[in-house]
DNA sequence: AAAATTGTTTGACAAAGGTCAAGCTGTAAA
DNA sequence: TTTACAGCTTGACCTTTGTCAAACAATTTT
């Protein structure tokens, strides 16, 4: 199993001197379902790459609930911004979501291949740019909409990864429910509704998305980016005819 | 007025030819009270310092809500992670909040410094991490908490702030509000109930607090900090005493 | 100072989601 | 296959927050 980790952005301007550098401080782990890999306010010293399954990012509140930020998929690093920090604390727990492959690197070691190398430095900066991006999109997201809002969103961003108006869920109903700051309930009763609507088809884990248009419409795609605020549209975003509590029908 | 622009973190690892690089390409300008610096989707090729009252960045939903990412304080720099993408574009809106002085820089040009020198790099990738940090603070707060919970967190801030019991909200009500992702209207009546509660006394913008550990107790501040999730208080965190509709009384 | 504007508070109400409890379904173990 | 368990769905109900409209306050303009 000799994985170049040049397939991830962070790693690709290294030489082939500097990967063998940086995989000497690394550590190759399996995790089981659900295995945890650090919790939020432990101290960050490592940083990871995942290779295989899907590591969740999440924080949990004082009352049990957890958020997920994020799910990291293979080919992808993820707590390598606490590297710069002076006493640098996860502020996210990680867990791996299914069994799952990482592979993590100690910040030590990296910050110096990382003095010696502008090219890396800026790959780096390349890559915390954008996840601030995403942060902003996110708080978007969670402020500006609802949640039929989120969900059409990420029905659609799902779409168009797959490439068809057909496809499977990328995790379990529950999952996706807490990447979307809501409960399963709601997340249930929200695929119920677009059902009823005949905006989508569903069995059991896969979508059949039928009117497209409508989902479009649904998740104000205009606000994400940017455009047009009012569309001429019988459905207008959030108090659409969609009625989550449709009282005693 | 010859400022150094060191004051701000990012620059501080500047030469004095390096700054005098840097001026070279910027541009020093003065907003009135919500004069526009740039809007959502606008092409990124400056960022900016501001060295004179304060810039808000918001994001604006198709139902012309606006939501406050961040107020940026003097001495501070914002805009500076969108240089190092493609096409970089503002993901937010900027204006003055009251009367303000700001300098732009050039984005092209400081990469050029920053080619040159790995210590600025490592500033800028400091700068970047906390800011990320600050990011998933605030998803945090959004998901995990209520509107009673934001606003204690917001008044503990400031009056860690300031250093005293007694102090001035540090913007227009309204404005804190959005800040806080909610309605004025509910500001108002959740600082009426602190009130009506002891835990403050408010007089216009002149908050002086009263009961320092509720007020703690209140904003959840266990679950920032990853401390024990429960805490034996009488009032734990949302379905408080505290109630916002206190049907007709 | 009076008028006009803008920001804040209050009340009655509506809507979106959360909560709890029960029933259902599908997979996995026995 | 039956059993068991986790995950999903549904219904009834509740809480939080938003909405709209009106009153009030505080500034600013004239």
């Amino acid at each position: 199993m000799n994985i170049d980790i040049r397939m991830a952005h962070l790693f690709s301007a290294l030489s082939d001197d500097q990967v063998r550098q940086v995989m000497e401080s690394s550590h190759t782990g399996t995790l089981k379902d659900g295995e945890s890999l650090f919790e939020t306010g432990d101290e960050a010293n490592r940083f990871f790459l995942v290779i295989g399954g899907q590591i969740k990012l999440f924080r949990v509140s004082s009352n049990g609930d957890q958020k997920i930020i994020d799910i990291i998929q293979p080919g992808n690093t993820f707590a390598e911004a606490l590297m710069f920090m002076e006493h640098p604390i996860y502020p996210v727990s990680a867990e791996a979501l299914g069994p799952a492959r990482v592979i993590s690197f100690d910040n030590r070691r990296f910050l110096q291949i990382l003095s010696e190398s502008i090219d890396v430095c800026f790959r780096i900066m390349g890559t915390m740019s954008q996840r601030l991006r995403g942060l902003i999109k996110e708080i978007d997201d969670l402020t500006l909409q609802s949640a039929t809002t989120r969900m059409c969103a990420m029905l659609l961003r799902r779409m168009e990864d797959v490439g068809a108006k057909q496809f499977t869920l990328p995790a379990a109903k529950g999952v996706l429910a807490a990447r979307l700051s809501m409960k399963p309930e709601t997340f249930s009763r929200i695929l119920q509704n677009l059902s009823t609507q005949n905006i989508l088809k569903t069995k059991s884990n896969e979508i059949q998305v039928l009117d497209e248009d409508l989902l479009r419409s649904l998740a104000h795609l205009e606000s994400i980016y940017g455009l047009e605020p009012e569309k001429p549209c019988a459905l207008k975003g959030n108090n659409v005819s969609i009625d989550l509590n449709q009282k005693t029908g």
